[in-house]
Parts: structure tokens; sequence; C-alpha cells
DNA sequence: ATTAAAGGTAAGTATCACTTACTTAAGTAT
DNA sequence: ATACTTAAGTAAGTGATACTTACCTTTAAT
């Protein structure tokens, strides 16, 4: 893979320095050119349209996160503080890129073909490796084996999201500590009192 | 509340139903005036924008959500077995309506005066009944004290939300007893295997 | 009957995402 | 070196679209 021409790299540039201050739907193709000193129609030589461009940006982001949260997992034992782990890292990534925040959850995925991105690759990528974890802790009693591990990973990103929704959206500050603690009681231990907490709602 | 102009119903009617097979983005004002048999200006009479629009359609739903939701807790007794039947319910609306799914989690909150519409103002009522139900629960023993209650929410609406979502995006079928149950059982009894579940993670 | 407001229309306009047709630079094989 | 091919980049559109403006018409209260 050898390096991308000149233009291409500051097309991307340019419209991740916009994402920072606008939103998608207000960055125009022609302030997103102008900025990266390059004619607009450079931008469809390399991009389909101005979602693929946002994708391109998304998964750059995505590729640096994997990473961070790889180096997170490594030497840590157990299902459970794997999970943990996940849990922090990932609300740690969106209090300090916020902008990455409001791309996942209102951005991207109100369009089919972001599903076809190669940003959604690194995300399913991403949800291998937590229902791996799953797995594991089923395995080793850890985790309760009575349900579906896809609706465990949905709640923990859930969880996480809305809770970070409007901090993303008004630009507050999130205290990741507090959410994550807070998740991550509720998840684990479920939101019950008491230790017996086999009571029958049918 | 004398009733709305004719033009003004047709608009409504024709932008819902609109909906119904494509997204917001892709719904133009001239189809939306074309298929409700007004012209395009009269929309900008009665919307301030394309999104205000939107905004209505999202009200009067859940203006019938609220008024089922209500019906559905008439005569149940105990925080837990209420929010049991919020959560059936919420997945029941998300099956049944999957447009408005959509419209909830994909096309109306990226846009920050969506919070200040009045289809908002009816969900933060919503979420103002679930939290006291959530304080009911920690009042009467049911639900632990240790937990901020509007996490407990987050939680609650963001597994739903993330169960849904992608059945949303591709209209497919969603099974909300399954989900629901898978829900129920993280959220009131917690994903640790075993009853005593006061493992320290630290 | 008069008049003011509300309901509704017709014909724009500015903006924007995207195209097309072209030029220039960089490789590459002969 | 020369001819040729591909990639990088430009300039000038174009059609579609959200929204506006200026106007006409109906309704209903005084």
């Amino acid at each position: 893979m050898k390096d991308a021409p000149k233009g291409k790299i500051k097309i991307v540039k340019a419209f991740r320095e916009l994402l920072n201050d606008k939103n998608f739907n207000s960055i125009t193709t022609a302030e997103t050119a102008k900025t990266a000193g390059v004619t607009e129609g450079l931008i469809y030589k390399y991009f389909k349209d101005k979602r693929a461009l946002l994708y391109e940006v998304l998964r750059e982001h995505y590729e640096k996160f994997l990473i961070q949260i790889e180096k997170d997992l490594l030497g840590i034992e157990g299902a459970s503080k794997k999970l943990k782990t996940i849990i922090t890292s990932s609300l740690q990534s969106y209090a300090n890129h916020r902008v990455f925040a409001r791309i996942v959850m209102l951005e991207a995925r109100n369009s089919e073909d972001y599903f076809d991105s190669s940003a959604y690759k690194l995300v399913q990528r991403y949800n291998q490796i937590i229902l791996e974890i799953i797995e594991e802790g089923k395995a080793n009693g850890e985790i309760r084996e009575d349900i579906d591990s896809s609706y465990i990973r949905h709640a923990i990103f859930g969880s996480i999201e809305h809770a970070c929704l409007k901090g993303a959206i008004f630009e507050q500050t999130l205290s990741s500590f507090a959410i994550s603690e807070n998740i991550y009681r509720i998840l684990f231990e479920g939101i019950t009192q008491g230790t017996s907490n086999n009571y029958n709602f049918d």
C-alpha cells in the first residue's frame, strides 16, 4: 500500500478539522475543498460522495482506537475484568473525542452504505473481540449462560451510548469514571436489591 | 385548540406516508407538497423548515404512545413489574412502528433543535415517568439505591435501542419478546453467574 | 358591507452535491 | 530519449432542492 496522494490527504485532514466545529450536514464540499487547498472536483476523484469522506475519517479514528483497546486489554485476566476495561476505555474514548462520539451515534449510521464501509468493518472486528470475551466468561463460569451473548453486547454499548448521547450533542464534559462505574454495576450485578435476585415477575 | 387547517393536515399526513418508504433526507419538499396536493410554499406557512415537519409527525406518534403506555401501566403493582412493562411496551412499539424507531434513533436527534421541539417535551415526560418508577422501587426496597436513577434509565433505553438499531435500519422483523426477555434478565439480575455476585473487580 | 387576518398559490432564488471535459505531471516499456 | 499510459489535479458547469417573496382568495368578526 503506497502512500496516498497529497491532495487526498489534505482533503481528509480538512474534513476532519471541519468536523470539530460543525456537523456533517452543514459542512459543504466547497468549504472542504477550500480548507484543503484543492478544487472541489478532486474530492470526487477519491471519494464516491461526501459520506464516503466521513467514513474515511471515521475509519482512521477506529484504527487508532482498536490499537489502543488491544493495548489496554493486554495482561488483563478474566472476562469480567476485560469487559470492565472495554467499558472504561470506550467511555474514555467518547469523552476525549466527542466529535467521534457524535459521528458514531448520529451521523454515520443513518445511511445504509455505512455498513459496507471499511470503518464499519473495524466496528465488526471490535464486536467480535467483545463476543469472544463474553464467550470466554461463559466458559469459565464468570458470566451466566442463559443470556444470548449478542444481547449482552447490545446492553453494554447501548448503555454507554445512551449515557453519552446528550453530552456528545451539546458538547458537555462527560465524566467517564462515574458513568463507567454505574454502568458496570448495573450490567454485572443487576439493578435488583439484595443478593437473592431470583424473584419471578411473570 | 381549534382544528388545524386542511392543508396543514394534508401535509403532515403526506409526510408521514412518505416516511414509510424513504428516509428523511431523501424526501423532498416538492414531493411532499405533491403528495399532499398543495403547493410547496404552504409547507413553510406552517413549518419553520423540513425538520419541524418531522418533529410534528414524531410528536403525534409519541402522543399515542404515551397514552398506550399509561394504559399498559394501569393496575400494575411494584416498580420491577412496571419497568418490565415499560421495556416490553417500548420494544413492541419499535417492532410495530419501525418508521418511528428509525426516526427516534437516527433522524430526529442529530439536530439540536429537536430538543426544543414539542416531540421532545413528550419524551421528557416519558423519562420522568420512568424515573419516578425507579425512585418508587428504591423506596420500597425493590431496586438498589447505590446506582444513580438516570443511569438505570440510560441502561434500559440504551439496551433497547441498541438491540433494535439494525432491525430499524434494514427493516428486519424484530422479535420483541426475545429481546425484552434478554434485556430484562441482564438489567434486573446482572450478567454475572451465580447468586452471590459481589465479586470485586478492582 | 368592510376589513383584517388566515389559508393558499406561483414563480422564483441561492446553495449545494456532484459531473464533465479538460490539462498537467509521473511512470514505464521500448 | 521517445512514445505512451495512467494518475493527479483543475475549471466550469448542471440539476436538484430547501426555502422565500409577492401575490391572490376565502373566512369570519365587527
